[in-house]
RNA sequence: GCGCCCAUAGCUCAGCGGAACAGAGCGUCUGCCUUCUAAGCAGAGGGUCGUAGGUUCGAAUCCUACUGGGCGCGCCA
C-alpha cells in the first residue's frame, strides 16, 4: 500500500517514475486523473519493442476520442520532454504502445553498486515495524510427516522468508495438538493392544505410521474399541494418569521426528505451542467470561442451538445461505468447541487475549537458533531479555483448502465478537493438497480397482502416503550417483552432503513452484527431477557461475577469490563507463537481477511463492544464456572486468534467490 | 441442495486487474563437450486455451449457462 517506492529496487523506482510521469502528463494535456499505480509499465513480448512498454493509451483512446496511436504518439513526446534518467530511446507503436528502451550501462552502474554495498541484503526492503506471526507445519504428533505435511512446511517456511525480507518481522510458530484422537488412537496402540516398543533402528514417527493405520483397521473389525477410544481421549484431555503421561511421551517423540525431517529441509520455528497448555491456562475460558461480559456471545433459548453459546454469523455474506449458520462455540453440555478455542488462541497471537503461556527453551537448532515452547507452569523458565512471543500486527495461518470454511468461521467471528482489526489482519494462507497420481497410489498398495479416478487422496487411517523422509531419501540416493558420476575425486561423505543439498533443493523447489491453487497429483518422477525446471537447475546455474569466479581468481590479475570482493573489485573498475555497449545477454542479465525486489514485494502481497519459484527460473535462464554467449576468462580485456562484474552479481542475487526459496546454494554441483 | 477451486501442447504446469504471433519444462526427433561444470545449449515438431453464448475495436484472461473433475458445508477435531 504505502512506500511502494522504498527500497523497492531500480526497476521499480524505474517503474514508479515513469507512472508517475505517465500520469502528470496525461492529467496536464487531457485533464485525465488516473491513479499512477493503475498505469502498466511492463516488457512487452519481444525485447525488439522496447524494455517497459505500457498500452494506457488504447484504454485512453475511446474517452479521448482520438485514434490510440495518435495518443501514444503524443505521451510519447511528453516522456521524452520530461527528462526521465536512465531512459532511452521512447517510441510508440501499433496499435497504440509506448514502449521505452532504458540506458542499460546506467541501470547497470546503478544495479551492481547496489549489490555490491548491500549483498545478502540486496533485495531486503525497509523494516515495516510490523510483526507477522506465521504459523505452519502443524501436524499431529502421532506419525510421520507425509509430503502433504512438506508442502505445507515448504510453502510455510517460504513465506515466511519472502515475508521477512518484505521487512516485517516474522515469528515461526508450530502448533502441536497433543490431546486430540490421533494421539489418542496412537496411545491406545500402544497401551490397550499392546504394541511393542519400536525395533532398534527404527524411528519412532515412522513406526507409528503403521501402528497408527494398524490401529484403525482394529477399529474396522472391533467397533467396541471406539468406546476405549473416547475413554483414551477423555484421560487424555484432563491430562493426568498414566494415559496422558504416555500421551505426552509419544507426543515428544513424534515430534522429535518431524523437528529432524523439517530441520533436514532447512526448515526452522522460533516457538511450540501446545493444545494441552491452550487448555492447562483456560485460554477459552478466560475468552468466554469476558466475551460474555461484554456481551457479544448469544445464549440461544430455542431452535436448533438451544442451550447453546453461539456467535451469529446468519447475517454475513457466505453464510446467509447455510441451513445453521450461527456457529456454536459453547455446546449445551457445557463443553467448548474447536473453534471457540481457535478464537481464543487466535486473540492471545494478536496479543489481545489477556493470559499468557508459561514459556521454556526447548532445544537448539541446526541453524543456531533455540526453539522455545509452551509449558506447564512448573517448567517455566526465564525467556531471553526481549522475548515476547505473539503479540502480533498480523497473523497468518498456513492451513491447506479443506480448512477455508472453519478460517472463515474464525475470521467472521473475531469481526462479531468485536475484534475488527484482528479479523482484518488474519490471514488464511491456503493452499491445494497433495494427493496420489493414479501411478503413486497403485504403487502404495492403494485400492485403485474402482472408478478410475484421476488422484487418489492420501489417508493416514489407512496408511497411504508419501513418507516425507522416503521422499528425502529417495532423492539423495538418485542425487548420490548422480554426484558419483560426475565427481569421482569426491570422499563418500562429500557426496552424501552434496546430495543432501541437492535433495533438498529438489524436493523444495517441487513443493513451491505450483500456483497454491493447483493440486499436485504427486508423482515420484516429477518431484525427483533434476533437469529443466527443476530446483538442482538453479543450483547449478550458481555453482557454475562460482566456478568461473574461482577460475578467473586464478588467471586474472588481482581478481578476488571471494565472490562478494570480486565484485567489489571488478565494480571499482567503473566497467560500465559511458559508451558502452552491452551484449543482448548481458542487458538482459542486468535487467532480470533488477527486478528481484519487486518479485520479493510481489510474493509478500500476493502471498505466492510461485511468484519467487517462477522468476529463480528466469533468472537462472538469463544466466545460462549470458554463460553459452558472453564468455567471462577468453573475453577481451576490455570486457572482461565487466563480464567478471555480472557474474559475481548474478552469484550474489541467485543465492539470495535461492535462500529465499530456501533452497541449499553448493558451489559445486 | 448451497458454496469454493480447477479444466491451456502427448505429460506436468505458467499466463487470467483484456491488447502486439498463447509460453516453459518433461517426453519425441536433429545437432553441440580439445574454449568458463553437457544437471547445459541450439533447432524441429506439437495447442480451434473444456463447450456454448455474451460484453469489447480487441477475450485464454471479464460475464452467463452448461459439461467434467477436486474439495467443503456438525453441539467432530
Amino acid at each position: 500500500m504505502e512506500g511502494q517506492s522504498t527500497g523497492g529496487g531500480l526497476l521499480n523506482d524505474l517503474r514508479h517514475r515513469l507512472r508517475t510521469a505517465t500520469a502528470g502528463f496525461l492529467s496536464a494535456e487531457w485533464g485525465v486523473e488516473l491513479d499512477p499505480a493503475l498505469i502498466t509499465w511492463e516488457p512487452p513480448p519481444d525485447i525488439r519493442f522496447g524494455d517497459l512498454s505500457t498500452p494506457i493509451s488504447l484504454r485512453l483512446a475511446k474517452q479521448l476520442r482520438r485514434p490510440p496511436l495518435e495518443v501514444a504518439g503524443a505521451l510519447r513526446d511528453g516522456l521524452a520532454r520530461s527528462g526521465l534518467t536512465m531512459i532511452g530511446e521512447i517510441t510508440s507503436t501499433p496499435p497504440g504502445f509506448v514502449n521505452v528502451r532504458v540506458d542499460p550501462a546506467a541501470v547497470a552502474t546503478a544495479l551492481l553498486s547496489e549489490i555490491a554495498l548491500r549483498r545478502q541484503d540486496y533485495g531486503i526492503h525497509a523494516p515495516s515495524g510490523q510483526k507477522v506471526v506465521v504459523e505452519h507445519t502443524n501436524m499431529n504428533p502421532n506419525k510421520a510427516a507425509h509430503i502433504g505435511h512438506v508442502r505445507n512446511a515448504c510453502l510455510g517456511d517460504c513465506l515466511v522468508r519472502i515475508l521477512r525480507r518484505s521487512g516485517y518481522e516474522v515469528e515461526v510458530q508450530n502448533y502441536i495438538d497433543d490431546t486430540g484422537a490421533q494421539v489418542a488412537d496412537v496411545v491406545l496402540g500402544f497401551h490397550h493392544l499392546g504394541a511393542a516398543a519400536p525395533p532398534a533402528g527404527v524411528r519412532f514417527d515412522h513406526y507409528c505410521w503403521d501402528l497408527y493405520a494398524d490401529v484403525h483397521r482394529r477399529f474396522e473389525r472391533e467397533p467396541e474399541l471406539k468406546a476405549t477410544q473416547q475413554e483414551y481421549l477423555h484421560l487424555i484431555e484432563q491430562g493426568c494418569g498414566e494415559v496422558a503421561r504416555l500421551a505426552k511421551e509419544v507426543a515428544q517423540k513424534v515430534l522429535a521426528g518431524h523437528l529432524r525431517t523439517m530441520w533436514g529441509l532447512g526448515i526452522h520455528y522460533d516457538l511450540l505451542t501446545w493444545e494441552s497448555d491452550i487448555v492447562r491456562k483456560g485460554f477459552w475460558r478466560y475468552a468466554f467470561e469476558h466475551l460474555r461480559e461484554q456481551g457479544s456471545l448469544v445464549h440461544e433459548t430455542e431452535g436448533p442451538n438451544a442451550g447453546c453459546w453461539v456467535v451469529r454469523l446468519r447475517d454475513l455474506p457466505g453464510f446467509e445461505s447455510l441451513e445453521n449458520p450461527d456457529k456454536v462455540l459453547v455446546r449445551s453440555n457445557g463443553t467448548a468447541t474447536y473453534v471457540a478455542k481457535d478464537i481464543a488462541y487466535q486473540l492471545w497471537k494478536f496479543g489481545v487475549l489477556g493470559l499468557d503461556f508459561d514459556y521454556r527453551f526447548y532445544t537448539d537448532q541446526p541453524n543456531g537458533h533455540g526453539l522455545y515452547s509452551s509449558c506447564p507452569p512448573e517448567e517455566a523458565e526465564q525467556m531471553p531479555v526481549g522475548a515476547r512471543f505473539g503479540r502480533a500486527d498480523r497473523v497468518v495461518n498456513v492451513i491447506d483448502i479443506r480448512q477455508k470454511y472453519l478460517q472463515d468461521v474464525l475470521r467472521h467471528s473475531l469481526r462479531q465478537l468485536g475484534y475488527a482489526r484482528q479479523a482484518d489482519n488474519s490471514v488464511h494462507f491456503s493452499y491445494e493438497v497433495v494427493a496420489l497420481s493414479p501411478k503413486t497410489a497403485q504403487e502404495l498398495g492403494g485400492d485403485v480397482s474402482g472408478e478410475a479416478k484421476t488422484v487418489y487422496a492420501m489417508s493416514g487411517r489407512k496408511g497411504i502416503g508419501v513418507k516425507a523422509d522416503d521422499l528425502l531419501a529417495a532423492a539423495e540416493a538418485k542425487a548420490a550417483s548422480e554426484v558419483a558420476q560426475r565427481h569421482p575425486e569426491m570422499g563418500p561423505a562429500e557426496v552424501a552432503g552434496l546430495a543432501h543439498d541437492i535433495a533438498v533443493g529438489a524436493v523444495r523447489y517441487y513443493m513451491v513452484r505450483f500456483h497454491t491453487n493447483t493440486l499436485i497429483a504427486f508423482d515420484f518422477d516429477d518431484a525427483l527431477a533434476m533437469q529443466g525446471n527443476t530446483g538442482p537447475y538453479l543450483q547449478y546455474a550458481c555453482a557454475r557461475a562460482r566456478s568461473i569466479l574461482r577460475r578467473a581468481a586464478d588467471s586474472v590479475n588481482g581478481c578476488p577469490r571471494d565472490p562478494g570482493q570480486a565484485l567489489a573489485w571488478s565494480v571499482a573498475k567503473e566497467p560500465f563507463g559511458e559508451g558502452v555497449e552491452l551484449a543482448p545477454v548481458e542487458k538482459a542479465l542486468v535487467m532480470t537481477m533488477a527486478d528481484f525486489p519487486s518479485k520479493i514485494a510481489s510474493a509478500a502481497v500476493e502471498y505466492l511463492p510461485s511468484i519467487l519459484a517462477e522468476y529463480a527460473f528466469t533468472l537462472a535462464s538469463s544466466f545460462t544464456d549470458f554463460y553459452e554467449g558472453a564468455p567471462v576468462l577468453s573475453a577481451p580485456p576490455s570486457e572482461q572486468a565487466r563480464r567478471i562484474a555480472l557474474v559475481a552479481a548474478f552469484v550474489q542475487v541467485m543465492s539470495n534467490v535461492l535462500d529465499t526459496l530456501g533452497l541449499p546454494s553448493p558451489s559445486v554441483l
